[in-house]
DNA sequence: ACAAGTACTGTTCAAACGAACAGTAGTCGT
DNA sequence: ACGACTACTGTTCGTTTGAACAGTACTTGT
């Protein structure tokens, strides 16, 4: 909606850092003065960000901006089951959105996956555990990933926590728990049983939360 | 360390909602209607709220009021190495501040611990996991605590993460991994044996964090 | 009994500030 | 070629605002 102009991005930015650094917005003149331009050329540049939406102006109110828009608090959606076809990481599809800083995970989560059974156990997780998902869509041999599956019954994907391993075209989507078989799909030979049918990297596990105390 | 006047915290209260409402902190003639009284009567609130050092003002700047004891950012210590003696819930101890919203956990943590080896590993917890902690000095049995032991030789206690159970006054604080000890203290005789000394609850487990995938 | 602080009123003043008007130069889409 | 928009300069005007000075009444601690 809103494509602003170099200028006025620099001159927006200017504002949200003034904000953060003296708690309260700058003035025209501020503004004016930091750029090296008169007070009118900032008073223009502010009501092209009004007219844009991304602030509001308080007439006659000094340093009556406000920004709209506004920062998002850093935060993480919670994903629960995936609609087939719909991007993963698509916010619609949040169940929760916890506010929790995303860089604390490494790498770095987009999105929050819910463990929903015990497969993984042995790898330290537990069901109901969040675990922090970096999206991409290739792994390495060893990691953990969310794996996209394609539930046959209900016409939906589902994400699971398995641990990748491929060797030349067949990957191996092991679990973390003896009790439970390793999928195995040849990439070679597509859609050959039900079973390992349509399969795709959600992406890699950065971390995990745990909400409560295990019982 | 402030001790405000009802009217001061009024005041202080009026100043974060317009904030929070504006986007800008109130001019003083804004605070004085607001009230009901005079400009100079807000005037002489904020300088008494800047002696008390709740906000700062910046002279002669229109709504120059920038609000110090902020409203924390949700955030939580990660504690270290306790010294002897200090509380343990003492942000001085922080090794680092991390922000997370302490209401994730449940029950809501007041810090976070580091766990350092692999006695809690049936239980889900692995080495080098962010156990979020709730500090209280009782528990239930059965719960996880994060218990406060003396190291005879550093002269420093330590948190350890343990299963606690009570049977009149017997304690039991049992690893969760067959390689380790249950150890045993008997409270009605204190400071027996060297093993069992000094021992009190920090807290109880809430949650946990783990900030990466597991090898 | 006295000083210090709280909680105001009332007035005046200068600086800070937003608003308005007029104008220039350049870019972009049609 | 024209209108719309960006990105400014320069000036003036009136309001908003913080600051300062003087004073009152009440409370609290020593």
């Amino acid at each position: 909606m809103a494509n602003l102009t170099p200028r006025q991005t620099e001159i927006l930015q200017f504002i949200e850092q003034r904000l953060r650094a003296e708690g309260y917005p700058p003035s025209q003149r501020d503004i004016a003065e930091h750029f090296g331009f008169a007070q009118n050329a900032a008073r223009d540049h502010l009501q092209a960000l009004a007219r844009k939406g991304e602030i509001e102006i308080s007439p006659n109110d000094a340093r009556g901006i406000r920004l709209l828009r506004e920062q998002t608090p850093p935060g993480l959606p919670l994903l629960g089951r995936i609609a087939a076809g719909a991007p993963i990481t698509a916010p619609s599809n949040a169940e929760h959105w916890l506010e929790l800083d995303p860089g604390l995970f490494q790498p770095r989560a987009d999105f929050l996956h819910r463990v929903d059974g015990d497969s993984m156990i042995d790898a330290g997780i537990l069901p109901g555990d969040l675990v922090g998902i970096h999206a991409q869509s290739e792994a390495e041999n060893g990691q953990i990933i969310a794996a996209c599956l394609y539930e046959p019954r209900g016409g939906f994907e589902r994400i699971t926590l398995k641990r990748y391993r491929r060797k030349g075209s067949v990957v191996t989507l092991h679990a973390e728990n003896p009790r439970y078989e390793p999928i195995v799909i040849d990439l070679a030979q597509p859609a050959e049983d039900q079973e390992a049918a349509p399969f795709r990297i959600a992406g890699i596990m950065g971390g995990l939360l745990r909400t409560g105390a295990p019982r």
